[in-house]
DNA sequence: AGCACGATGCTCT
DNA sequence: GAGCATCGTGCTT
């Protein structure tokens, strides 16, 4: 297969929109990533809105700083970041360049690469925000990288069609100390392949 | 199946 | 020095 019919990853425009939105839309694309060389991808099944610096459960409530500064670069960027001493979480930055804003992937069900996949996972679950990321081999070494740019090794690309009365929509998870109303905005968005293939 | 807890290091006050 | 957008283990029901 010659490069030019393989799919195209996302245009900056896909997240140069309302978080929520990007959010909702991203439940069913497909995360890619070239780790040594090989393809490994999976379908996003959750995702979470951070939204700007009024949202207090967003890293950018407290106004820029040396961390959080990829969340106020263009949108189609990823935010990678480092918490609990051990785990790396991946964010895709959305809306306006100066508005600092992003959708943390949260899940995925692997579809290439499985065999690797299960293999660095070893062979335990994907579903959690730094399971994914210790997955595909996602770290600091990607913060700030375009993921409308296929050379960077990793972006996302259009997946399945996932229809609204799958979607479960929630609080987000982990927000343990974020004033209300915060800590309640269901701007989490979730839902199953195993009832995608049901129907 | 669910809860408690320890691991482990970076960021910001 | 406190607090993490978490995970895996081990123990209890």
């Amino acid at each position: 297969m010659t490069s030019h019919l393989l799919p195209i990853g996302l245009r900056q425009e896909f997240y140069a929109r309302p978080t929520l939105t990007v959010a909702r839309e991203l439940l069913g694309a497909r995360l890619v990533r070239i780790l040594d060389g090989v393809r490994l991808a999976g379908i996003i099944t959750e995702a979470e809105a951070y939204i700007g610096e009024e949202d207090l459960g967003c890293h950018a409530h407290a106004g820029k700083t040396k961390r959080n500064a990829v969340m106020f670069a263009p949108p189609g960027h990823a935010y990678v970041y480092f918490t609990y001493g051990m785990h790396w979480m991946l964010n895709a930055v959305t809306e306006a360049e100066g508005f600092p804003a992003a959708v943390l992937i949260r899940a995925i069900w692997p579809v290439e690469g499985v065999e690797i996949i299960t293999a660095r996972r070893n062979g335990r679950d994907t579903g959690g925000p730094a399971r994914l990321t210790q997955a595909l081999g996602i770290d600091g070494a990607l913060n700030g990288v375009d993921l409308c740019d296929p050379a960077t090794g990793l972006w996302i690309e259009a997946g399945l069609p996932v229809p609204a009365e799958s979607v479960t929509i929630g609080p987000r998870v982990g927000l343990y100390t974020v004033p209300e109303p915060w800590k309640s905005k269901p701007w989490r968005f979730t839902f199953r392949m195993e009832e995608l293939w049901v129907c």
